[in-house]
DNA sequence: CGTCTGGTTGATACGACTCAAATTTGGTGG
DNA sequence: CCACCAAATTTGAGTCGTATCAACCAGACG
């Protein structure tokens, strides 16, 4: 799908990283925009897996970027229920903009052992003031975010146990594709079927006989953390998963950064 | 809650539009400001019930703004099930920068006939540049967009249907009340048990039955279009209400506008 | 090697769905 | 003002998808 990519998680001066993989999928980057990029992922921070990075109640006080590493937004019910809202991926921003709100109404949590880079509102106001390019592609990236949320809001309210499964898989693993870590149907996969209960809205036992069903029909395999999706073309139907959401497709893609 | 309400939704000098008793939620305007709000709104745009203002695959071009009446956003899947993934209220904008997009992932549908202001990009970007107290609250009305869209996430995987039915309607009666269009626990509520049921994931018919237990556990009353909400406090407890996701309670509500 | 977390299986229960029909409401035209 | 029609609400009976509860198993790890 795109350019070299560095694994690792770091923002180098000469690999692509996830963040600039990612907002490439909307627009085409100057190598002042990616060093911009680079500048402001510099302050790194390691949470270790299970770990909260910021909780409900909390006041936000720094962007944060996923740089190496699964996370996920999630909330919590006072009868103990917990729903997972969004996984974040590498290359995934939380809460642009976010410091305007007086506290958190979720919390976002490790699932692996995590690099983010914390990134202060004026770094984030710098940044913005100074590469246009990058404003616009943050812009977009919000706005995919926001469509990533009502597909989900669909995905809960009206598809199967089974379609629920299969949408979610093939999105993460997409998500995965355009910041270069996934390819031919394969990629890492943290999530535990407690997880995936708590992002489906089923219980972990109904995961498990799902993920089963999804097996035996061929369309996947699931084992020691590692996803392969055999048929893309048909769980794309099963799940009627329409890639539109991720507004992957944009026009600008194809623009020069250097005019 | 606030101010002088204009209830006919047109915008007037002298009178507090939707609009502006929603922002004032976050930050006090100016005079200047709200007549900036009212210069973006001149161009009204009347929808008939159940028509779309905008349609999935649409390029959008306009950003719109609810006057009077309701609608609300939603999606379709190839099988015909249709999910309300969030209702549109008077004072609500919908799709700030969404032209950044090239097509609409969703379609917005007037629930009653509508009057919306149609707002273009340039008019957009000129209210930005020159009212920064307005971009500060459109910012922040953006964010509680987004954590709106998370709580309807958490209704439709965690809450049992008479939870949801319950949340949804507090929430509805809240930000009705906040541009002060419900008081006293009284609102006008022309969704149809049908769309309730789009919004809830559930059936027509399993809504019918779990609006009447609200009935008859005497928490609401729902008939012709008009609902009461006859004891607030159990019903937010019922459905595990936190309001904490509207952000309703920020600092910058208590400033002075005009320091 | 024992412990722990995550995955798997079986039996049973229940919340929500389906289908079908009746009733009420609201709007429209004669 | 009434007759009529369509839309919305209500009711009943039967079914199914998913939850619950309780074991059991496998691999990872200290």
């Amino acid at each position: 799908m795109s350019v070299l990519t560095d694994v690792s998680g770091t923002i180098g001066p000469d690999r692509a990283s996830a963040v600039t993989s990612k907002l490439e999928a909307f627009t085409r980057l100057s190598g002042e925009d990616r060093a911009a990029l680079t500048q402001v992922g510099r302050n790194v921070r390691i949470i270790e897996a299970r770990r909260d990075l910021i909780s409900e109640g909390d006041r936000p006080r720094f962007v944060h970027l996923m740089l190496d590493g699964w996370a996920c937004r999630y909330k919590q019910l006072p009868d103990g229920k917990r729903q997972i809202v969004s996984p974040f991926v590498p290359g995934d921003f939380c809460d642009l903009n976010v410091y305007i709100l007086k506290y958190m109404d979720h919390s976002i949590g490790a699932i692996t052992r995590l690099k983010v880079a914390t990134i202060t509102p004026e770094e984030m106001n710098a940044l913005t003031d100074e590469r246009p390019r990058i404003t616009q592609a943050l812009w977009w990236n919000e706005l995919v975010t926001a469509a990533v949320q009502r597909e989900w809001t669909l995905n809960l309210g009206q598809r199967t146990a089974y379609e629920r499964l299969a949408h979610l898989l093939i999105e993460l693993y997409i998500r995965l594709e355009t910041v270069g870590r996934a390819q031919n149907g394969r990629c890492d996969f943290p999530l535990t079927q407690n997880d995936l209960a708590d992002a489906t809205g089923l219980t972990a036992v109904h995961v498990n006989r799902t993920l089963q069903e999804l097996r035996r029909d061929g369309l996947i395999e699931l084992d020691r953390r590692q996803l392969h999706i055999r048929d893309l073309n048909r769980m794309i139907d099963t799940a009627m998963f329409n890639p539109n959401y991720l507004h992957l497709d944009h026009e600008g893609r194809h623009l020069d950064a250097n005019e």
